[in-house]
DNA sequence: CCCGATCGTATCACGGTAGA
DNA sequence: TCTACCGTGATACGATCGGG
C-alpha cells in the first residue's frame, strides 16, 4: 500500500510542514511532502558533484525543485490557505523583510496604516489558527481512544513481549501489503531486516499452519518454501520468536498454543 | 532622562462584491 | 436584491525605542 502525496502532506504535523518532509519508517525513507519524491535512508545522492545523504538530499530537493517550502505553501490554493490574495502579497512582502512603509513602496501605493492593520489582522490570524488546530487535535486524540489502544493481539507462545510486539492495526496492515505484494496468501518479497517487521510477516505465516497438527520437518519445509525460498532462516525465526515448538531431535514441529 | 518617531491595537466609515 | 464580508484608509491612544 503506497500512501499517496495528499495523505502525507494532511497527516504530517506543523513541524514535518515546515519542514518539507517526513521520515517514512515503512520504507526507511525521507519524503517530499510537497511532491512525495522519496530518498531512501543510507543511499547516498549525488546532486551538481556533491554527495548528498538521504536526509540532506531531500533538503536539497526542496530548493532546487520548490524553491521553498514558504514558496510552496503560499502559493497553493486559496482554498488550502485560507489567504485573500491581499493577505498572500502581504505575507509574501513580510518574509522578504519589508517594513510596512517599504511594502507600500513596492505595491506602487496604498497607506501604511492598511498595512499596519493587515500586518495585525494576520497576526490574530495565526493565534484564532493555534487555537483550533489544537482543539481539533484534542477533539480527534479523545476520538482516537477507543481505537488506538487496538494492538494486534499475539500467540502466548511468544517469549519477551517488548516494543516490538506493539503493533497497531495499521501498522500490520502497512507492514503486510509491502512484504505480500500478491495478497496475504502470496509468496513473501523479502524477508524484513527489523524485528518489529518481521513478527509481523511470521504471525502472517503462522495462519497457513493448522493448530492441532504435528508436522514433519519435510512438511514445514514445503510449506515454507511455498512462500519464501530461504526457508531455513524463516524456520528458525518461527522457533526462536515462539510461535511453533518442535521436538528434540528437530523431526516434529507443532503450534504452540 | 525626555522627546519625538514608530509600532501595535482598536475602532470607524466607506465602497466594492460574492453569494444566498 | 440584500447581506455579510473584505479591503482601504483615517484616527486615537498607549507602549516602546533610539538619540540627544
Amino acid at each position: 500500500m503506497q500512501i499517496n502525496a495528499e495523505e502525507r502532506f494532511w497527516n504530517a504535523t506543523v513541524e514535518e510542514m515546515t519542514n518539507g518532509y517526513v521520515y517514512d519508517d515503512l520504507n526507511d525513507a525521507y519524503v517530499c511532502l510537497l511532491c512525495n519524491e522519496g530518498f531512501e535512508d543510507g543511499i547516498i545522492y549525488p546532486l551538481d558533484g556533491t554527495l548528498y545523504e538521504a536526509k540532506k538530499a531531500v533538503k536539497r530537493h526542496i530548493e532546487d525543485v520548490h524553491t521553498s517550502v514558504f514558496d510552496y505553501l503560499i502559493h497553493l490554493d486559496k482554498k488550502y490557505t485560507g489567504l485573500t490574495e491581499q493577505q498572500r502579497e502581504i505575507l509574501d512582502y513580510f518574509m522578504k523583510g519589508f517594513s510596512d512603509k517599504e511594502i507600500v513602496e513596492a505595491q506602487g501605493g496604498g497607506s501604511p496604516s492598511t498595512i499596519r492593520n493587515h500586518r495585525f489582522k494576520l497576526k490574530e490570524k495565526e493565534k484564532q489558527a493555534k487555537v483550533f488546530l489544537t482543539l481539533m487535535n484534542l477533539l480527534h486524540k479523545s476520538s482516537d481512544k477507543k481505537n488506538d489502544d487496538k494492538f494486534i493481539h499475539f500467540h502466548k507462545g511468544a517469549k519477551m513481549v517488548d516494543d516490538r510486539y506493539a503493533i497497531t492495526e495499521e501498522e500490520k496492515e502497512k507492514v503486510l501489503s509491502t512484504y505480500f505484494k500478491q495478497g496475504l496468501d502470496g509468496q513473501l518479497d523479502t524477508f524484513p531486516s527489523k524485528e518489529k517487521r518481521k513478527v509481523i510477516v511470521l504471525q502472517n505465516i503462522m495462519t497457513r499452519f493448522k493448530v492441532d497438527k504435528v508436522y514433519t520437518e519435510k512438511e514445514i519445509n514445503e510449506i515454507l518454501k511455498s512462500i519464501y525460498s530461504d526457508y531455513v532462516t524463516i524456520r528458525r525465526y518461527l522457533i526462536e520468536y515462539g510461535f511453533m515448538n518442535r521436538s528434540r531431535d528437530c523431526t516434529e514441529y507443532w503450534v504452540k498454543g
